[in-house]
DNA sequence: CTTTCGGGATTTTTT
DNA sequence: ATCCCGAAAG
């Protein structure tokens, strides 16, 4: 019975799955068999110790890996031919607690929404409406968004959050100006979105913090159900996951984490890799197991990694192995523009998939910025390559979808005031910035949403007490308003979401603007069908909670959940969307200095680290083959510059190492001489200072206004290598004819 | 008072 | 390329 559970693991993952009780850490290294651990370990419980799968609760990163995880241990369906590691328990699927904190905070927070001192009814409010509470804050505390931009405070507001300091302990502990004020921001911001019955994703956590830790009856309930914790991707979790872990944990004390500090990719967001550190000293009895025998990539690959990851000052060392052949060298591709670099590796995919029997889907792309995706996308349309984009301009954030998910909220909840003011005016029918201002005006001096103020406007209007001046025209349009949304509160209980959804397109006139905005409006309206389509997907559930529900999903539900495997098409991922998953082959492209790393962690050692380890997750994501690509050229705020190589190439041992054919190229030209430019610019410089350096802005008679790509000697003279603007594209010239002229 | 248009500044990564 | 603000037009 339990013998087939430890069959197959070593000597390590087989500690870490019987080590059930008292706290456990896990340090587990990229392809060691992390999940198959985790996995065989719950099962182990529930099999062979005979643990109630109610009694666990796993955290993970994404809603993505709770469903996989889940399905491994229950199955697809009810008779998965693919056998599961808890065979015929499927029906006690739903027992074990499986997902992200954010969705496990969300949910006990509606659960016990009454000793948290919430209505159940709640919205979550994701980065942009936060963005506009804190502007909403600012102007009404009187402080300019010039002198102190919303965003920077907004960071400074979660990070407060994120370390379960609230309002009033952030106003004790403020010592600088700054802070002054991003104190009496805080404070507002919380007021309104308490007022607007919503929160944001750090209240999720906070208040979940707050509500085990002022009601000792509720922590009771939950830490007395939880025997078994596990929380997955450790590094990343922030201080306050990690308190309502701990809170969680405090009476049986049976934790078990698993991270890898090399891996810690998410410090932006607040994420803590101490947290490491405090669990060894708040658990002094931990046990820890270190997983390092690397089972998904070949050597080389993974001693490439080493070598990127290993240039690290703040780290431990700890070795990874493999008994995995060398396999194929890793490959270092050049080309002069985005465009260029995306057919090489889309040509270098066919190849494979024409020489190699590699599937589409066995390969992906990943980048360091979504804006990236572009270039690959284009090529995938030119060459009819199937893709999936991952990410890109986020589903749940595109305009339209916030339009129509604002006019959603409103209904559930007409008091919040960020989706009231979203949508007050979209499409436009005659509220103006003016009409606004008066009625949130109103709204604040009497202490009341702008949705009752509204209401008030409308009631005198029709009155005919308004002044003579408001009377007419904005005010019929403020009733106007009003009446369709109140028309739509009423018939909402009596409808599907998808129903309510055409509802809001048709009566609002939401559909008609958008069909007059042309082609961009008719994706739009494509956009808002497969928002209807999702909403179909919904489980049957009481009619008042659909709503919600819905609302919830579409605030927590992030794009790699939609990764779907099946249909054979090659992956686009960001690299921090990247972690977690693994491919045959590898492409990660636009390694320049400035794209990776990316140009704002220059000046923050720290920040720096974290884009090595950034560039080690996506390394380690592949099995076999891994290629990495740069760029001579490359797009910036409409216009292009020169970029170098990245400092990580240099990293990567060159023995390792062999040069990417320029298979996608234009023109027939030999980079930089046949040497490989990660060797890095300075080490091959010549004597003789180079006329030109690259980067530089220079001007030809005929060709026009172009920046230096690079100067390297030729015989008695220098080879200038031009990126022109507009249709001269790439030149080499000799320097002593080419007449150019430097440009400041 | 509202809408629209143009010019200027600004872009990492995401539960 | 996209958001924000001011100015002009309706």
């Amino acid at each position: 019975m339990t013998t087939d559970l430890l069959a197959g693991l070593n000597e390590a993952q087989r500690e870490a799955v019987e080590a059930v009780d008292g706290p456990l850490l896990i340090l587990a290294g990229p392809g060691s068999g992390k999940t198959r651990v985790i996995t065989h370990r719950i099962a182990y419980m529930i099999r062979s110790l005979d643990v109630s799968p109610r009694s666990v609760a796993a955290v993970t990163f994404t809603n993505k890996a709770a469903r996989e995880m889940r399905e491994r241990l229950f199955g697809r369906s009810e008779h998965d031919p693919a056998s599961p590691l808890l065979p015929g328990m499927w029906n006690y699927r739903h027992e074990f607690t499986v997902s992200t904190f954010h969705a496990l905070c969300a949910q006990i927070l509606r659960r016990e929404a009454l000793h948290a001192g919430l209505e159940s009814t709640f919205v979550i409010y994701d980065q942009e409406d936060q963005l506009e509470a804190v502007k909403q804050a600012m102007e009404i505390q009187e402080i300019d968004p010039k002198r102190f931009s919303p965003r920077s405070v907004l960071n400074a507001i979660s990070a407060a959050k994120s370390s379960l300091i609230e309002p009033e302990a952030f106003a004790a502990a403020r010592s600088t100006f700054a802070d002054e004020i991003v104190s009496r921001i805080y404070r507002q911001y919380q007021g309104l979105l308490s007022r607007n019955n919503a929160l944001d994703f750090d209240d999720l956590l906070l208040k979940a913090y707050a509500l085990f830790r002022d009601n000792a009856q509720v922590l009771d309930k939950y830490r007395s159900r939880y025997e078994y914790l596990l929380i997955d991707e450790f590094q990343d979790t922030n201080v306050a996951q990690y308190a309502i872990a701990r809170q969680l944990a405090g009476k049986h004390r049976n934790i078990c984490v698993v991270g890898d500090p090399d891996q810690a990719i998410y410090s932006w967001r607040n994420a803590d890799i101490r947290n490491i550190l405090s669990f060894q000293r708040d658990y002094p009895d931990a046990r820890t197991v270190t997983l390092g025998e690397n089972y998904r990539s070949t050597s080389t690959i993974l001693d490439g990694a080493t070598g990127v990851i290993s240039a690290n000052n703040r780290r431990i060392d700890r070795p990874l192995t493999t008994s995995n052949g060398r396999g194929d060298p890793i490959l270092v591709g050049e080309a002069y523009t985005p465009e260029e670099e995306a057919q090489q590796v889309l040509g270098e995919i066919q190849r494979l998939r024409k020489d190699s029997g590699h599937s589409l889907g066995d390969c992906a792309v990943m980048y360091r910025v979504n804006a990236q995706s572009r270039a690959l996308e284009d090529g995938c349309l030119r060459r009819s390559i199937p893709y999936k984009l991952i990410g890109g301009v986020r589903f749940y954030q595109r305009r339209e979808v916030k339009d129509v998910i604002a006019y959603l909220r409103v209904v559930q909840n007409p008091y919040d005031d960020v989706s009231l003011l979203r949508i007050i005016n979209v499409p436009p029918r005659g509220i103006g910035q003016r009409t606004v201002e008066q009625l949130v005006h109103d709204a604040r001096v009497q202490g009341i949403p702008v949705y009752a103020a509204a209401q008030l406007a409308a009631e005198a209007e029709q009155q005919g007490q308004s002044s003579r001046d408001r009377g007419s025209r904005t005010g019929r349009a403020v009733s106007r308003f009003l009446y369709v949304v109140n028309a739509l509160i009423e018939s909402a209980g009596s409808l599907q979401i998808e129903e309510l959804i055409d509802a809001i397109m048709e009566r609002t006139g939401y559909r008609e603007h958008l069909r007059a905005e042309g082609d961009q409006g008719q994706e739009r309206l494509e956009n808002i069908a497969e928002l209807r389509a999702t909403a179909r997907e919904l489980q049957p559930m009481e009619p008042s909670e659909r709503l919600a529900a819905f609302l919830e999903g579409a605030a927590l539900v992030s794009d790699v959940d939609a990764l779907e495997e099946g249909e054979d098409a090659i992956t686009l991922i960001t690299l921090h969307q990247a972690k977690g998953l693994e491919f045959p082959v590898v492409f990660i492209v636009g390694l320049e200095e400035g794209m990776l790393p990316h140009i704002r962690s220059f000046d923050d050692p720290e920040q720096m680290e974290e884009e090595r380890r950034l560039f080690y997750v996506g390394m380690t994501r592949a099995k076999e083959r891994l290629y990495l690509t740069r760029s001579f050229r490359r797009d910036f705020r409409g216009g292009s510059g020169a970029s170098r190589p990245s400092r990580f190439l240099s990293d990567v041992p060159q023995s390792l190492v062999s040069s990417l054919a320029m298979a996608g190229r234009r023109s027939a030209v030999t980079p930089l001489g046949a040497r490989p430019a990660y060797q890095g610019s300075a080490a091959a410089e010549p004597s003789g200072e180079p006329p030109l350096k690259s980067g530089e802005r220079v001007r030809h008679a005929r060709f026009g206004d172009g920046i230096v790509v690079s100067c390297v000697p030729s015989g008695t003279d220098h080879e200038v290598t031009v990126a022109f603007k507009g249709s001269s594209g790439i030149k080499r010239l000799l320097y002593t004819f080419a007449s150019l002229e430097r440009l400041e």
